[in-house]
DNA sequence: TCAAGGATAAAG
DNA sequence: TTTATCCTTGAA
């Protein structure tokens, strides 16, 4: 695979001041990982946006502690969580220092690596599987809790986009997943994904959107 | 439908 | 120190 076209997002691109819009524009862009020896990279498909400021969903929200810390940093790091003490979970940390934004990454599209992801993800996952879902696309990406805090300039994780690729992906909006505890905010649009792409993890919930 | 599982944050 | 809860998943 020749990725010369693919350029890696300058923080710049993490520190803009709209969560919305980044989120929006990471649909479609490259997840790369280099973890244990091993290159893989999706395409994006599936994304959310967290506010800290206004979203009770938000992790961030009226709240700096130990775990939340990380998204007070500047934009352009790794916030990854354990989930359910099970799954690890993968945001892009946005906005500039001490403005808690962070985006959701749900779900790719395997572009190269697939037979690693298979092999982390084991025999009997569906190839339109492999990473749908945050959990599922940490582990098919080799991503733990020990990436917390990292750099997307770092050689472990980044996001790039290709810049060869003539057609924009058309992007459908809808509400977030497994947010119900954020009474009103849970009905807010913040979950982004490709229009009919298989790979997304959840299907449209609010047809109204 | 439901159990798995461990870290987190707020309460005691 | 205890306890409820969690941005989920896959097998029943």
């Amino acid at each position: 695979m020749d990725f010369t076209s693919y350029e890696k997002l300058p923080e710049a691109f993490y520190q803009r001041p709209d969560v919305i819009q980044v989120a929006e524009e990471l649909v479609g862009k490259y997840l790369f990982t280099n973890i244990d020896g091993i290159m893989t990279v999706g395409k994006i498909v599936e994304t959310e946006a967290y506010n800290g400021r206004t979203d009770r969903a938000c992790h961030a929200y009226q709240r700096r502690t130990t775990r939340t810390e990380v998204m007070y940093q500047p934009g352009g790091r790794a916030y990854v969580y354990l989930c359910y003490g099970i799954h690890h979970l993968f945001n892009v940390v946005t906005n500039v220092e001490d403005v808690a934004d962070a985006v959701l990454i749900r779900a790719l599209e395997p572009v190269t690596g697939a037979e690693a992801m298979q092999l982390r993800r084991g025999p009997k996952v569906k190839q339109l599987k492999l990473a749908a879902g945050p959990g599922a696309l940490s582990q098919a990406m080799g991503i733990h809790t020990r990436y917390n805090e990292i750099s997307l300039q770092s050689e472990l994780i980044w996001i790039a986009e290709n810049k060869s690729a003539n057609h924009t992906v058309e992007i459908e909006r809808d509400v977030r997943v497994g947010v119900d505890y954020a009474g009103e905010d849970a009905l807010l649009p913040w979950r982004f994904y490709e229009k009919d792409s298989k790979f997304v993890s959840v299907k449209k919930q609010n047809p109204r959107l």
